[in-house]
DNA sequence: CTGAAAGCGCTAACAT
DNA sequence: ATGTTAGCGCTTTCAG
């Protein structure tokens, strides 16, 4: 491997000057600096990260902490980091907790000794708040798609209860009225949807009924469990509305099961835009995230914050979209 | 941060003696082992990585390089490779390459930079195999899922032809004829089920037709194209075969789309068991790969290379599993 | 069995 | 504007 005494002796100046070109550092002359680039560009010098690591003690890393990593929306998230984080010459770390505070604690240490540069975490329901200060003092933080009390970090977010009041309000114009919600424990988007929902519902006088509202793990297999448990009921729901793209999956599987057909037995609106939402029959109405914007906007806050560790903390609201299709009666 | 100066002097030893302990190396008498060790928990003390990699020129970072993280296949084999890990203390890195050579050169050139100690690999078709010895022979490199002729690491694989083979049969020996097969452009794997696929058909004298043969990129939205397009033939096969569990759910969706029915309008069978695999009605038959097994196997494959690079190569085949629900008429 | 010291590759303070 | 050099934290000879 070439190192920079290499490149310093092949055009006759010294590593520190070197080191200062590659730097962009100021007062080197002209022709000094283009005659180091070009020698490192020609030996294909790469500076030893360890090195620099060491001496600098932090990383050119980031680590991306998700939640579940089966979920498309922490997949496009992650897409997101990575191209921002590689434009600044960063790269990214992915961590999937599970929803498990031992998984994530067990990361952030982990993170701590690969001497990360920053993280941009989806914290889990239990876990971070714990020992937020314990990280958040080490290494800088973004928070996406979840909100921790009293924790003064960046974070970038939508507006789950406007959303959520948003497409619920959407099939109640729409004539449904025994409405199902579906949200997910163990996140606080799961309760924040739940309250939008519930929001809708009492704006139009709708009172709420205890067995049309569940609370479950926000997995495939636990949309479908819980959507044949409603569609047993004595009186079925007409619509259902279901907080993320995975209980959405398992939903339309049970829909299938119970050989029910949308909108006419029964409703459907979800959050997340997933791939296959466009493509099932009748095409699915559901609100979209930014989810590209949610990861290119933590990434750049989060580099920002690690030039800078005193800057004013911020919380980014990102707008959220109504996509209309055909599963809500249009 | 605490220093193994900070430990040393704790203790009353040297540096020296407390690297000693903590490597495990001989030559260090029982009671300054045991007295270094109380220290090291009482101080907390984690050795600084950067220090580490930079005098061993490596680091205790593997990375997984996959073709693509919406499959829900290399979700799972990624879950193996982290637990197998950190039981070693090794961290894991996951990177996407999207089955795009450029973006997996890129990864890998990042990887060195990285120090990395290790990387498990599913090549892309195009690319590993053109530049295989640049890095082959610097970081010692682990394959799964795939194939690159003439090249000389350890791999973890199936046996695609076999597997590709058994399933098919199954599906002619429920007494279909027109089967499509439907396989993923862009690896070895899809070529390869393909071949077990006709072989198949050949075995029981049953003529391949052109139209009923699809190659794709392995999409969940092209398989819903491509069956679409099945589904419009004048003569509409009567069972189908996919290749990965992505198409696999482009073609439910088709299916229901069209309001066939499954098995009477048609039969079906795919690579790959999902989580949804069980839950649609009727359930799909599949080839179940030993996705965890596949992991594992693949990390301690690596671990025994970095340990002594100049180990013989192995190839591992791991036994795949028909699993026969209902979509295959039986 | 243990300690002293060199050096991994880089950057920044200091010197010129 | 450029060079010299110390030192980041660790491991590993080499010496004892």
């Amino acid at each position: 491997m070439v190192k920079i005494k290499d490149v310093a002796d092949a055009a006759g100046v010294s590593t520190a000057t070197v080191s200062r070109v590659l730097a962009q550092k100021p007062y080197v002359s002209e022709e000094v600096k283009k005659r180091v680039m070009e020698v490192v560009k020609k030996l294909n010098y790469q500076p030893n990260r360890a090195a620099q690591s060491l001496r600098a003690n932090t990383s050119r890393l980031l680590a991306l902490v998700v939640a579940d990593i089966e979920n498309p929306f922490f997949q496009r998230v992650s897409r997101a980091v990575e191209d921002t984080a590689q434009e600044v010459g960063y790269n990214v770390i992915l961590c999937n907790t599970d929803e498990d505070p031992v998984k994530e604690k067990k990361y952030l240490d982990i993170l701590r000794v690969e001497n990360i540069a920053g993280i941009i975490i989806s914290p889990t329901l239990k876990g971070l708040e714990k020992y937020k200060e314990t990280y958040s003092h080490d290494i800088p933080m973004v928070m996406i798609d979840r909100h921790v009390r009293n924790f003064d970090v960046d974070s970038v977010l939508i507006d789950n209860v406007a959303s959520a009041h948003n497409i619920t309000t959407h099939l109640i114009e729409h004539g449904y009225r025994r409405i199902a919600g579906m949200f997910g424990t163990g996140s606080t988007t799961g309760s924040e949807r739940c309250e939008g929902f519930l929001k809708a519902l009492a704006d139009h006088n709708i009172k709420p009924e205890k067995e049309l509202l569940e609370y479950v793990s926000a997995k495939e297999e636990e949309g479908f469990q819980t959507a044949i448990k409603l569609f047993n009921l004595k009186k079925r729901p007409d619509a259902i509305f279901t907080s993320n793209s995975l209980l959405a999956s398992g939903v339309v599987q049970a829909i299938r099961t119970c050989k029910l057909s949308i909108p006419n037995d029964i409703a459907f609106a979800s959050f997340d835009d997933t791939s296959w939402a466009k493509l099932i029959d009748p095409p699915l109405t559901v609100i979209e995230q930014p989810t590209y914007e949610i990861g290119r906007t933590a990434t750049e806050l989060l580099i920002k914050r690690i030039a800078n560790p005193n800057r004013p903390n911020r919380e980014v609201i990102l707008k959220t979209k109504l996509i209309c299709r055909k599963s809500c009666g249009c």
